[in-house]
DNA sequence: CAAGTAACTTTCAAAAAACAAGTATAAAAA
DNA sequence: TTTTTATACTTGTTTTTTGAAAGTTACTTG
């Protein structure tokens, strides 16, 4: 996989320092990242699924963030369909491993927030290896 | 406490849906807020205190996230002499619960990357209330 | 052959982040 | 008493990222 240089920027960042914390943040500290990672484990394959999604994320940051989550390694990107090229996304071992960090997150907010709903089953589910 | 007008956009945000993956990263879903949130648990208790931190936060964006932890009541600020004025910060319960957050966070990054270094016992007892 | 669909890319203004200095208050040192 | 040091920020300026909308490419369908 070559990477040109107009995309080099999204993918490749100075490390700030090797605290795990740190390093984690760097990978999906953001306002979008988890947020595609859950809606791979609700389903989410194609560019339109994520496009779809609730909180209506702008097509130039989608298109960057799954290639950076591609190029490191927490996603995959399969043709399904070769005329007109199709493609899907799935998450890989080491994009499923964050899933802990969205179960987490949510239990902060449904504590502190009240308008903050409370996930599906398959939510706390995901993860536990049975998906 | 009131807000004057050049800072209440760090503060206030459309909520962008009521899922509770995503309200969790309105709080704390970006570069910086919750290494501040590990540097308290390291002790950090002064603005100084924050800016040392390995990863060299730029001083308005501190000032700025303390100001937003502060409101979101994450933490609070409190004189501990006057004359000179002189503040420190700590972390409030609400702010001691995202403490998971940043310990799944640290979990993936060990796996994951062989830069990350183990942080030390104190780390993983944090918010386990024995602190 | 016009319209529709998927998966993006491009454009560009606006917001946020990064960087470099400067400010206010007071203590302490020369 | 003038200078230096310290804390806790704030203020400009530049750079980068975001967000919103429109455009592109490669087909398929009526």
């Amino acid at each position: 996989m070559t990477i040109d240089k107009k995309h080099k920027r999204d993918i490749i960042k100075a490390k700030r320092s090797a605290c795990p914390v740190s390093i984690g943040l760097e990978q999906f500290g953001d306002k979008w990242t988890l947020l595609l990672i859950r809606d791979l484990i609700f389903g989410a394959k194609k560019f339109k699924d994520f496009e779809a999604g609730s909180e209506k994320i702008p097509t130039n940051i989608l298109a960057s963030r799954l290639k950076m989550l591609e190029h490191n390694g927490l996603i995959e990107k399969k043709i399904y369909q070769e005329r007109p090229k199709r493609y899907e996304y799935s998450l890989l071992e080491k994009g499923r491993d964050v899933i802990p960090v969205l179960h987490s997150v949510a239990k902060w907010s449904i504590k502190y927030d009240k308008e903050s709903f409370e996930p599906p089953e398959r939510f706390w589910a995901a993860g536990n290896d049975d998906s």
